[in-house]
RNA sequence: GGGUCGUUAGCUCAGUCGGUAGAGCAGCGGGCUUUUAACCCGUUGGUCCUGGGUUCGAGCCCCAGACGGCCCA
């Protein structure tokens, strides 16, 4: 222990305390059982008048951390709070005893984790309160908790220091209640409809399944380089060519890009695959869900998000060429022509590359000047072969897949597809991939040969999505942040060189 | 990667024209047996993010850097 030099006042006088708890028998007891938590005993007693509840004579038996504290002289009041809320707790110095409220008054702080044992009582304010027959330490608390009123508010130390944060801004602790709820509700409707819960692999010798960069490891033992993976999508195809004919994984994602208040390096996708489907049924499937999502978590299927009113009761349904189409004024003709489109690229400011063709040009066009404008639950539909090297080609234009992303309030929200069954296509897609990595492309995929061969032993007509659940979270907890929905969202170690 | 704003006591924040740093809470000492952001009296506490520079003098101005927020790419 070597922060005795610099360990600030209120540590000293802290571990002074602890010192003489220990003396007296030990500050670190575990023997000590809750019975009671706060908000059972407000659902129970909280409406019970001063008198009766004081004729009544109910036992109750609390712990929990000390929030705020009121000393007395010969009274203290305490309030305490556990998992399920706050409860006020009266100790009496005539009630617990002298010595071990001089303890009290001496010894307990702010942050403290106690247990009370008492009978409840109403104050003259109507206050649901645990008059304290005994009270024990259970846990001395060395460091001083944020300002009681304004909580913790600094950014920085609420993300690198989480534990503080949900100690004392209730509100940080109801997003991630929020976020379990949505993830046991997407388990419960993918199991209500035969899907098979599954863990693929996360460390993947070819990374597939999406464009973009990987982190990269190394298995001492093998001796070969592993890939922490940027999505489960090749393997859960290859289970269902195993046979299990409907699959879906809920967990993490890797990609080794740049941090905003969009993008974390780890994050959390839900994917699943239904054998005899086709992108049409996952847009269904994908209303049914939100929907039942909403119903759930927000009471109904309009969702407030900062300024706007997500309406979920109606998804929109266009095409890419549709859409680009009418935000640059552009014919459908003018959007079909890879010349007008590479001209209304560079007027983007974007930097046209020579090998990009028309497919390409009309997705950078859309993320340039659509994407964010999309707030309303809308289905864009119909990418581009070129930029979709997994999905299923349209009957009616082979430039086009039967793909389609979802976005709400300017996000991408969902992204699935018909998946691609042919395996000489596949093989020939993934070249056309290949040829891209070659130029410098880091986001291109890979050749997966394996997955071709699994391909080859015959794949039943599939569909396919993944759902970002972080972004799902941040729409129904109100969050413009990733941050704010990840526990331990990365951040750049503290005061590190920067990394060159 | 670029722009911009921020970083001051454990926490939340002030800090005037460049003149030697403050409040509230927390802490510490005292008082108080129904308080509730308890209250009353007294009081401790600072690497003003870091490193340079300008100046008689820098929390404040200039340069570089770190970390964070926001915007853009």
């Amino acid at each position: 222990m070597s922060e005795v030099d610099n360990e600030s006042d209120v540590v000293g006088h802290r571990r002074r305390k602890l010192a003489a708890l220990r003396d007296l028998g030990g500050a670190y007891p575990n023997a000590f059982r809750r019975e009671d938590t706060a908000a059972d005993l407000h659902a129970r007693h909280g409406d019970a008048a001063k008198d009766a509840l004081e004729a009544a004579s109910v036992r109750a038996v609390v712990a929990g951390r000390v929030m705020l504290r009121r000393v007395m002289g010969k009274a203290s009041f305490l309030t305490l709070e556990d998992p399920s809320g706050r409860i006020q707790c009266y100790l009496r110095r005539d009630e617990v005893g002298a010595e071990t409220y001089q303890e009290f008054k001496d010894l307990w702080d702010i942050g403290d984790i106690i247990g009370v044992e008492g009978t409840l009582m109403k104050t003259n304010k109507g206050e649901l309160t645990v008059q304290a027959g005994a009270v024990h330490l259970l846990a001395k608390s060395l460091k001083p908790l944020p300002e009681k009123y304004h909580g913790l508010v600094d950014q920085e130390t609420r993300y690198r220091q989480r534990y503080l944060d949900l100690m004392v801004n209730e509100e940080s602790r109801e997003v991630f209640r929020v976020r379990a709820r949505l993830i046991a509700l997407m388990r419960r409707f993918f199991d209500e409809r035969g899907y098979l819960e599954v863990e693929t692999p996360m460390m993947h010798p070819i990374p597939g399944g999406a464009t973009a960069r990987p982190f990269v490891t190394h298995h001492n033992t093998l001796g070969v380089d592993l890939y922490l993976r940027v999505a489960p999508e090749l393997y859960l195809k290859r289970l269902v060519i195993g046979g299990f004919e409907r699959v879906y994984e809920i967990n993490r994602c890797f990609r080794n890009e740049g941090l905003s208040p969009r993008h974390n390096p780890e994050f959390t996708t839900v994917e699943f695959y239904q054998a005899f489907a086709d992108y049409r049924d996952l847009m269904d499937l994908t209303e049914e869900l939100l929907g039942s999502l909403l119903d759930e978590i927000a009471g109904g299927r309009v969702l407030r998000f900062g300024d706007d009113e997500l309406d979920f009761r109606q998804f929109a349904r266009r095409t890419m060429s549709e859409a680009v189409g009418d935000a640059t004024g552009k014919t459908p003709s003018e959007v079909a022509d890879p010349e007008a489109l590479a001209a209304l690229a560079r007027g983007l400011n974007i930097a046209v590359e020579p090998h990009w063709q028309w497919g390409r040009l009309l997705m950078e066009v859309f993320e340039a000047r659509v994407e964010e404008s999309l707030v309303q639950p809308t289905f864009i539909t119909q990418y581009p072969a070129e930029v979709s090297p997994l999905a299923r080609r349209s009957a009616a234009d082979p430039r086009l897949t039967d793909r389609f992303e979802l976005f709400v309030a300017g996000r991408e929200v969902a992204n699935g597809f018909s998946e691609l069954n042919d395996p000489d296509e596949q093989a020939e897609r993934f070249r056309a991939q290949a040829a891209l990595k070659n130029r410098g492309d880091l986001e291109a995929m890979h050749y997966d040969q394996d997955f071709v061969t699994a391909l080859e032993y015959g794949m039943p007509p599939t569909a396919g999505e993944g759902i970002g659940v972080d972004r799902l979270a941040m729409l129904l907890t109100n969050r413009t942040t990733i941050r704010d929905v990840v526990l331990f969202p990365q951040m750049r170690p503290a005061g590190s060189e920067e990394a060159t």
